[in-house]
DNA sequence: CCGGCGCCAGACAACGATGTCATGTATCAT
DNA sequence: ATGATACATGACATCGTTGTCTGGCGCCGG
């Protein structure tokens, strides 16, 4: 900047003014400096303004996702970089694993580079070690799971509802032996998905002590265990319900190696590419990433700006698409 | 700091070098400063030290890619991000839309914030405009495309050699009447899949000129309609070579409304989740991002660290894997 | 007993920008 | 002509940190 300057011949403070572009300069001045930067390439650093800036601003922000190269998560992404981008706010992404390890490492990270707001889906079992910062004033919202231990904003599918309308919807078709495959306990949404499963089973009038419950399924390996042996099993289901997408996936190969994919119902929470190209089309609870995402990012931006209300939780609510495994008869 | 300084009744400088593990402070010293820093929350601004540390390294670079929620990216992103957390370097994402325009404005926020490194997947025409930063110093590493006008590294799938195996593996199968469906022509991968492929046809003794190609699709409602058109024109292909995710599912969906998924034989460059799960399972010509990504992590770094060797182009070799819809025979 | 050396520690400038304030000059009403 | 007013501009301190340099102190050998 100082070089600029010197060579357009005008005081530093000149040339913040124009690149800044603040009132003040003559329109000949403005040229000159405009020239100046032009031939020295010069590029304004927005890290060493935000050390003096008011508000100290770093126009960034970190998101911390279960990892990037999960689709879900990128449209997640997707959704709040757009919104964000608007606002010329560049965004530091990063994958946790499901580790409360690497949670804290990473915040700890961005805390370091001075980010405007922190956009997280928690894992640790509470995230009360942020409370100085977030007191501090640091804009914060937790996504697709709620936060344990502080207050603050979040964006979440309704799981337990979606949950409730696969229920009722396997139901509905006739099903009464119903089976439950599931991921780890330790991850919020997987619980209020069971939670609103069983419940719904409850309200139906079924006994929920004879509904086959697996939890503590990560991985399609693990589901597709599960899967076969609930299948294979004395008096197996007539319908299954997968609280995750690699559930679903283990699920799908089970009834398909079993031949059973025209005859057990099937419906997944979580929409996938290419649901409705199987055979049968996967009916599933469909989540809105993309909403989430605009959501996160208008909170996130809101507290930004300086809303101070309440901490709230917003919630995306989500849609049953019918496709064909969920309205299998049950043949009995 | 300063606080920080205060309380712990040391000069600046000592919390500085307590906070960077710098030798020459006693342990007592050291302790009282730790203690300090733990009552105060304080968090080092790496920001803020970047300006005057040796080098300048803000311990970040920018990743541009085609979208954050593109899985295939999203594979990319992860084994850079992994690979760079080691040496606690942050990574800000953001989505290019195929829009040059955008390649340039995002470029220019990520200069701004004083990036150690650029990964990128090139769009426009020519990258000849980075060539200031670059000669700069500027570590640049693209992926997936080669850059137009500039000497940088680069690292990409063997993508005619790839194309050019779909063909053998097609022609192998007894195949003459061969067609290929392509993204846009402006994309550099894309007309390098299609000379491989309509090469390794040459190489086979099948007049070029009888091949039907359809390019400019760049998603899969166009083609799906490229597809149907030709499965129902006059001398329909007896297999199908699709250049890309989008369009594969696009002809997949054509076959499928036409009762031909089985007479009809398929590949698709890129491989994609449950490609293995259709009906048939589908033959791809599979690409590596994790390596993709290890690579360009491992590049940038380097450069990072100082290597000026000259640039070079790394080449991550494709790999067929048969399913079925590639091993349909020809009919007639 | 003294000079020299090593160790710890702090003072100070600097990094690249912005906020504040003072200054100079032209313009205008009186 | 004069003081007030507006506008254009630059000097300077400052943001939070690190690099450099200097100083005090204890210890050692001569």
């Amino acid at each position: 900047m100082k070089n600029v300057a010197d060579l357009a011949g005008v005081g530093i403070k000149t040339v913040s003014r124009v690149v800044n572009n603040e009132p003040g300069v003559s329109e000949e001045t403005r040229q000159r400096v405009l020239r100046a930067s032009e031939q020295l390439q010069y590029h304004l650093d927005i890290t060493a303004g935000s050390l003096k800036r008011s508000g100290r601003k770093t126009q960034s922000i970190g998101l911390l996702l279960p990892s990037v190269s999960n689709p879900f998560s990128g449209e997640i992404h997707r959704a709040l970089e757009d919104a964000l981008a608007e606002r010329g706010i560049a965004v530091f992404a990063s994958s946790l694993d499901d580790d409360p390890e690497r949670e804290k490492k990473l915040i700890s990270a961005f805390l370091g580079r001075r980010v405007d707001g922190l956009v997280l889906t928690p894992i640790a079992r509470s995230q009360a070690y942020v409370i100085p910062e977030h007191s501090r004033n640091l804009p914060m919202v937790f996504i697709d799971r709620e936060p344990v231990g502080i207050e603050a904003d979040a964006v979440v599918t309704d799981n337990e509802v979606g949950a409730a309308k696969a229920a009722a919807h396997l139901i509905r078709h006739g099903h009464t032996r119903l089976a439950y495959l599931g991921d780890r306990t330790d991850i919020q949404t997987a619980t209020k998905r069971r939670t609103g499963f069983l419940e719904e089973i409850g309200r139906a009038g079924i006994a929920t002590s004879t509904i086959p419950v697996r939890n503590g399924l990560h991985d399609e390996e693990t589901a597709l265990r599960a899967a076969l042996e609930l299948l294979t099993s004395e008096n197996p289901p007539t319908a299954i319900f997968s609280s995750q997408n690699l559930v679903t996936f283990g699920a799908m190969r089970a009834l398909k190696s079993l031949g059973l994919h025209h005859s057990v119902a099937l419906i997944g929470f979580d929409d996938f590419t290419l649901a409705d190209m199987m055979e049968p089309g996967i009916t599933v609870i469909a989540q809105h990433p993309e909403r989430i995402g605009k959501t996160a990012a208008e909170r996130i931006l809101a507290r930004i700006d300086g809303d101070d209300g309440a901490p709230k939780t917003y919630i995306v609510p989500s849609e049953l698409i019918p496709r064909g495994s969920g309205e299998i008869l049950p043949l009995s």
